[in-house]
DNA sequence: GCCAACGTTGGC
DNA sequence: GCCAACGTTGGC
């Protein structure tokens, strides 16, 4: 069972979208250390919080699911997305995604300032300085300790 | 395969 | 809108 960070910018998508769709495949990411996370170490049942990026504040808004196991991403079959990838076909898919379920959403959003002010996040990647992976492990500890966060 | 230039991300 | 960080691109 492992944790995770999924950082969304919150105009694009949003934990409300997720709460009323219930479930999104999470499409778009074209990073490959991103889409390793993706497609070799999530797992169905694993935990992730959902993070707004350029929000006010931005932070962790609540909780998802993942439904695994990974699937393409079908964004980059389509010449009309801005994730189109002419190098990617059917047979030799270059990105994935995962699908994923709405959980909770947190009573209120814990910003990123909080977390940097809480000792037992300091390793979080997201914290880093220019850190723009959108997806991060979490250890059980940090997850926790976000969740908790949002109940104060 | 080096590395400078460029583009993107994202907090502020 | 600024700017630091860093992944990607492309000339050599």
């Amino acid at each position: 069972m492992k944790y995770w960070l999924m950082k969304n910018e919150v105009s694009d998508y949003c934990i409300d979208d997720l709460a009323k769709d219930k479930s999104t495949a999470w499409t778009g990411v074209r990073n490959y250390q991103a889409r390793n996370f993706m497609r070799d170490e999530m797992a169905p049942g694993d935990l992730g919080i959902f993070y707004h990026s350029n929000a006010e504040p931005s932070g962790a808004a609540g909780i998802l699911r993942i439904q695994g196991p990974a699937i393409a991403d079908e964004t980059q079959f389509d010449k009309k997305s801005k994730y189109f990838d002419a190098k990617a076909t059917k047979e030799k898919p270059r990105w994935f995604c995962q699908v994923v379920k709405f959980r909770s959403k947190f009573k209120r959003v814990v910003s990123i300032q909080e977390m940097r002010d809480n000792k037992a996040c300091k390793n979080m990647l997201i914290l880093r300085p220019g850190n723009r992976l959108s997806i991060t492990p979490l250890s059980k500890q940090e997850f926790e300790v976000i969740c908790k966060m949002s109940e104060e």
